[in-house]
DNA sequence: ATTCATAATGAATCCAATA
DNA sequence: ATATTGGATTCATTATGAA
């Protein structure tokens, strides 16, 4: 086992448990299948796979300059059959599931070959398949026969544990305000791994065939894990899931068969220098405000029992209990009870629904429980 | 059954054999497997195949101002269970398998919910993996409560019917000639099917909640079948692929259940008007001939097959093709080969040179360019 | 006729905390 | 475990109606 010393703190992030004993910032040498075994059972926050894509290539596919195209045929992504593929992917799926806590989700990376017999085996384990994410290529390699199109895609699936995880990590509102405001979709644009960050061995060649960018990995991580959280790499290779948790702020933990991807993994993630932690908060949305009772803005003296709330262009009007609810039409009920029912509605937030009227202009009473909040905020 | 009679000519294409007995242009009822098997085997040169996606969803969903959001909740597309859904694949696909062409292709569309039980059963029942296209929409549904990513594509996979067909038709100089002369990659984009395309009953209610985009189908006949060509559609629906097939000059069987849905796509076709024969030439250049693809000023409806475009000085004229190319003096070839061509050029910018008359003045075909371009921003 | 404002809607596996 | 309840959440396009 391979160690890699973070200069960053090790402690988790406020309001999360820890599992003990986990050994986090390091490369584990071997199968990953028994490495996974060997880890405590809803121990990982994320996982992050990029298995074998059992490319069933066959001859040598020269380009139009008759140069010879360096493919992938590397043994470890050789398959006897789609039957030998299917059980390695149930395999590792299901070790990958025991250690995933209850609120983390899965990402597998592939193309055509196999990501259909990942999802398949996904969805037969019980994961609940919360998106397919396309990474669009800028620069991808032709095809160069011109008998198909040029594979311009790879295909990433997302998902939970089971369908009942709902609570799982999403940092929508981040995604949402880095997208220019506008939720971020489900087809991202990203160039290949090449240049500077592709890692080369002391011939020029390259190190690892399937290097994914590390653009790619940090948005996967932004979205989907937050600073000081544990994600886990089954399929290490060289480290770019390790390489950009470290720079984020996350904790990894990486599992390798081969030692000349985890000699240059350690070289490579060494060097990466961490962010500031300032530099990692997440914006967050209302989701994630503490609740403020509507009862507390009458027990500030915001607001008084037989005062008149009413909707913003004034056409239903209710009346403040004491007890903190609303009375309209010898109805009684909740603030957002109430919102609904004159509006003849299933639901309504009576927060912005109802207004209350200062120095003749109406204002929503959600501008009182800012005021609430901000005193929560003050006594600590 | 059905018949749609079409005013074209049933003539097979020069050199394709077509099989005896086939009822051309017609829409069979019934169940597709037990129609497909009532067809002659290998007598189809192309299956576009929109299968049910077993959407399994659960409650009903509002978006934030409280409006429901009409779901497909239609009984085609209930499944069991995942083992369901998979034994429905496996019959229709290996019915498909057996009346399909040795040259002939299938396509077949999904989501998340459906596509990789659908690509493990290609894989499974011998079919040979092309490639995976990406359909991304420019105007997807938001994912309304901010839980996941906009679910802004959906999967097309394209196969052949054994490993060892080779000879299947794709049209690549076709397509790169109408993709500004580089390969067509395999990410599209085109909106959703809305507006004046989109079927509408008499209350103004949809027809079927599913229709495809008929620039989407455009663009899978124009690649993987040629005029007089025998298209086999397994889900008809309300026949977007029979109304492209009959626009491009191809033949279609559709198979559909629903007698609404049929009454719906007959209309529709009778409607259709087929392109002129001398507009569905396909170039056939074996070298390279000389951004925004030119193909989508046609597909968005900005341009039409058969119009004429000329210079800035009406020196010279070319008609455009339905496979995007430009067609001058008995020569096709993309817009900049054919500009370069009748000025004696080396090179030309074929989107400043060419024009289109828009109310009696000449505009550059570059103007159009900016408002795809436009959409493609608004896609990110 | 044109512009602007408002409403409607599309293949969607769409919540979290408390009782 | 289930049931209840608070209250947070949408983008691009088309259709409709007002000015």
């Amino acid at each position: 086992m391979s160690r890699v010393h973070l200069t960053q703190s090790a402690a988790p992030a406020a309001g999360r448990s820890s599992p003990p004993a986990l050994a986090l910032d390091t490369i584990v040498r071997g199968d990953c299948v028994a490495a996974m075994d060997r880890l405590p059972e809803k121990s990982v926050d994320m996982i992050f796979a990029d298995p074998p894509y059992n490319l069933q290539l066959d001859g040598t596919l020269h380009r139009p300059d008759q140069s010879r195209v360096d493919a992938c045929d590397d043994h470890w992504d050789q398959f006897a059959s789609f039957e030998a593929y299917d059980a390695f992917t149930r395999a590792w799926l299901l070790a990958a599931r025991r250690v995933l806590k209850p609120t983390g989700t899965i990402w597998v990376i592939g193309s055509y070959h196999n990501i259909f017999r990942v999802g398949a085996s996904l969805q037969d384990l019980g994961y609940w398949i919360l998106n397919d994410v396309i990474w669009r290529k800028t620069n991808p390699m032709p095809n160069f026969r011109g008998r198909r199109f040029q594979n311009a895609h790879e295909t990433l699936i997302w998902a939970s544990r089971d369908q009942k995880a709902k609570s799982y990590t999403f940092n929508y509102e981040s995604l949402k305000a880095a997208n220019d405001d506008v939720q971020m979709r489900s087809d991202w644009l990203f160039p290949i791994c090449n240049g500077g960050e592709r890692l080369k061995d002391g011939a020029g060649e390259k190190v690892h065939p399937t290097q994914k960018p590390e653009a790619l990995l940090a948005r996967v991580l932004m979205a989907a894990s937050r600073p000081g959280d544990v994600v886990l790499d089954p399929f290490f290779g060289t480290g770019t899931t390790g390489a950009v948790a470290k720079r984020l702020g996350r904790h990894f933990i990486g599992i390798e068969r081969e030692q000349a991807y985890i000699d240059a993994a350690e070289a490579r993630i060494a060097a990466v220098e961490p962010l500031d932690g300032a530099s990692l908060t997440l914006v967050t949305g209302k989701r994630a405000l503490p609740r403020v009772a509507f009862v507390s803005l009458i027990e500030a003296g915001l607001l008084a029992p037989g005062m008149t709330l009413t909707d913003s262009r004034r056409r239903w009007t209710a009346t403040v209990q004491a007890d903190g609810s609303l009375m309209t039409d010898g109805e009684q009920g909740s603030i957002h009870k109430m919102g609904a029912r004159v509006q003849g509605l299933d639901a309504c937030n009576g927060w912005t629904f109802w207004h209350f009227e200062e120095a003749g202009t109406l204002k929503p009473i959600d501008a009182l429980r800012q005021k609430v909040r901000d005193g929560m905020a003050a006594a600590g």
